[in-house]
Formats: C-alpha cells, structure tokens, sequence
DNA sequence: CTCGGTTTGTTCTCCCGTTCACAAACTCCT
DNA sequence: AGGAGTTTGTGAACGGGAGAACAAACCGAG
C-alpha cells in the first residue's frame, strides 16, 4: 500500500466523473423522494441515463459504498456523494452581470437547493443599482472584493456581454476568487490554479445544428464545380 | 484513394472537433471585425484558447483551406467552417417554457446573429399566453405541431421545469424535432437518431465546488473516524 | 452449514482525443 | 533561379475514458 492518509480512500477523481456525480446526487435524490431505501447499480445507472458498468466505475473512486448482492443505499450513498462534491455545506456565490441571464440565474431555485446561495448581485450599470432581483439588491460591481472578503466567496458567476468578461474575470481572480462560471461568449484567460467552465447557448445550438445538417445532408449535395 | 464523391472532402468529423468549430468560427469573426485579413494557426489557436497543432487538425478534417508559409484567409475560413456547420443559412428554433430562463433565451441576441431564428414562444400555462417576449408573443403549448410544420423547425429548446421536460421533448420528436437542447435539470429519454444536448446550472457550479473544496482540501482534512 | 442466485468492484481491452514532431509547400530576399 | 525562413497538414506516440467480462462477496433457503 502507498503512502495514504486514512481519510482520502480516492484520491484523483478523473474528471469525467467528476462531471457525472452531481447527476448521481440528482437521481439519488429522486429515488430518496419516491420513498427508496436501496437501489442496484442497474437501477441508478438507468435514472441518471449511462451505462452501469461506467457508473460502478465512478463509484469505485470515491471508495466501496455498496453492498454486493443487494445494491447501494440510497440515503448513504446520496450523502457520501454529496460529501465528496462538497455540497454538504453552502457555497457562496457572487453574479456579475444583472442583464436578461443575470435576472434567470438570480432566479433560479436550482442553486439554492444544491448547496449554493447567492450573495450578491453585481452591475457595472449604475441604473440598475438597488434594483432588487430574488430578494437580493443590485450593487456596484466595485463593491466585488469587499464582498468576496465578506463572505469568503470562491465561486464567481459571469453574465455580463463579451467585452466586459475578461476585466470581470482579471477582478474577481484578483479577490480571491478561485472558480469561475463563465457565460459570456468569449476565451477567458485566468492564470494556472483558477478553474474556469464556460456555458455557451449560441455554441451548443450550433453543434446541433451541425447534426440537424448532416442528418439532412443526404438531400442537397452539390456545393463545388464538378 | 477510397471511393469518395466530389463535395463531402471531409466526412466523419470527430465529435470534439464539431465542438470546436464554434469557438473558431467566433474567434474569425473577432479577426474579422479588427481587419485581420490572414492569421497563423498559432494566433487562431490562441483566440481560441486551444493548442495549435489542435487547430490544424480540426481544421483538416474540413479540408485544405490553409496556405502553407502563410495561414488562413480569415474571412475564407470563416465561410467554409460557417457552411460546415451550417449557420450560413438560419435555423427555426422554438422555446418551450418561458419562465425566467425562456425570458433570459428568448432575449438572447446571440441566436439571432449566428444563425438561429426564434419562430415561437409556447407555454403550457394559459396565463402567459399573448404575453410579448422579444417581439413575439406566448403561445399555447399545443400549437407546438402545427408550428413545426409550417416552420420545418428541427431545433427545439426546453426551458421548463424537469417534470414537464420529458413530455415536452416526447412531444417535439413525434413533432418532427430532431435535435433538443434542453435546460431542465433532468434526464431525457429520446429515440435513436434525436440528437440531445444539455445544459445544467447547477451541475456546472457542483462540479467548480468540488474542485475549490480539492484545493482548499489539504486545510481540513478529519472526517471518518481514526 | 452449504448452495444457488444476485450484485458489486475491478481488470482488461478497445477506441477516441490530444500532443509531438516532421515532411511538404509556400514566400521572400538575394 | 536558388536558398533561407515560415507555416500548414499529417503520421505516430501517448494518455484517458468507456464498455465487456469476471471474480469476490453477500443474502436467503433448506
């Protein structure tokens, strides 16, 4: 056995799994609402839409939270997911850009319920300031590192246009923010350590549309001189 | 070489590249509209925020539009990766459930200028119905046939909350829907050949918690018992 | 206590995606 | 015209993720 604290059973989760547990934690959830105490793998793998194999994988990571011959229970296993994730606390969350996104994430009860509470809403647009949205009143967007100071926030919410995104994200890593979520369609450049993840709706229909395409392809075809 | 007609030089595009080439064609536009008439892979790459030799081999999958010694024609390549992806002609989209998120989308002016067109708002709740959302107003939810129709809509947005989602997108593919982005936090179920794409808040933020709680994880470190 | 049925945890293999490294090809200067 | 300098396009190596298959472990019946 390798040098090992007896706390961290899996260490270096792979990323692609990372990306699956919070869909773990959200079937769980389900199955926990409809009154389930146990589930096999089977079972779960179906609601959370992947292959069983891959989900006993991942499971397998964070450490051997099943029983074999009976399956998972739901409870325990939902919390040790949680656990791992990080979710089991509340996060803090600031949003910089208060426009038509901004409005829908301060909105959204997704955040709330899944262990993150928004504690501040930021503009660059004095005209919006005091503006209250989800109960929450709009602030200076100069207001950003006291607040993260405050409140120890380590996650950042980005919803402003374009051009406004990498001056907000230089601000927000500046205060100490070590985890950005980007929604503004543009290449962020954050230095070694910051993690960024970027949510493009225009990027995502264009995929589909690429599919849409080829799907049809078959019909029109010529598009060269022959 | 293997039989091949004329105007398909690249066929099979790997899934990876097909999500890049938005951030491509985005970073051209950038190009563009600063009066860049040529660029390296090198500095396309770095717009882009990926490594060169990444570049070039997207790029070569579409076919040779570069010029050895010199680069890419900017405005060139930027037709031919719009034409590959197929945003040179505009795309019918509907929005199913205009809550805070449909409001957020419907406003959303990047769709338009890339190619995407928002034909109808529906909604199921008749108290939204004649409400104006971005110049169009609410529709009942059961003109989603009659809408698809007449549009030749391939592309379905679902805004709703997760309980409606699954009978929203049943309702899309039996529609004629071929392609779904869908923004409810749920797992969707669709026949074979229907292409789905999912965007969730709440899992991006749980999956930024989890690595902020691994770089701050070396501070607390007791959970189980020694 | 033993045996059959069930389900997990894990190993092995295949495949896709990324990166490196270099030959081919183009431009410009002399 | 020829050679030096650039930059593309691609073959090859490398790493990680996904799925199949199986051994280990658990439950319950007799």
């Amino acid at each position: 056995m390798t040098a090992r604290t007896s706390t961290d059973a899996g260490r270096d989760i792979p990323e692609a799994t990372v990306a699956r547990l919070p869909v773990y934690l959200r079937a769980l959830t389900g199955l926990a609402e409809a009154r389930t105490a146990t589930c096999s793998s089977e079972e779960l793998a179906a609601a959370a839409g992947v292959n069983s194999a891959m989900l006993r994988k991942d499971l397998s990571y964070l450490g051997s939270y099943g029983t074999r011959g009976v399956g998972y229970d739901v409870e325990y296993l939902r919390y040790q997911i949680a656990r791992e994730i990080g979710v089991t606390q509340d996060w803090p969350v600031v949003i910089v850009g208060i426009g038509n996104l901004g409005h829908a994430l301060a909105n959204y009860s997704g955040f709330r319920s899944r262990g993150f509470r928004v504690v501040a809403l930021l503009d660059a647009d004095p005209s919006r300031h005091g503006e209250v949205v989800a109960g929450i009143d709009v602030q200076p967007f100069d207001d950003l590192e006291e607040i993260v100071a405050e409140h120890g926030v380590a996650i950042g919410v980005i919803a402003t246009p374009a051009v406004a995104a990498q001056d907000v994200a230089d601000r927000m890593v500046a205060a100490g923010v070590s985890s950005i979520l980007n929604f503004a369609p543009t290449v962020l450049s954050v230095p070694e350590g910051v993690d960024v993840r970027k949510v493009d709706l225009s990027i995502e229909l264009q995929i589909l549309a690429y599919h849409v395409q080829r799907k049809n392809g078959i019909v029109e075809a010529e598009e060269e001189p022959a």
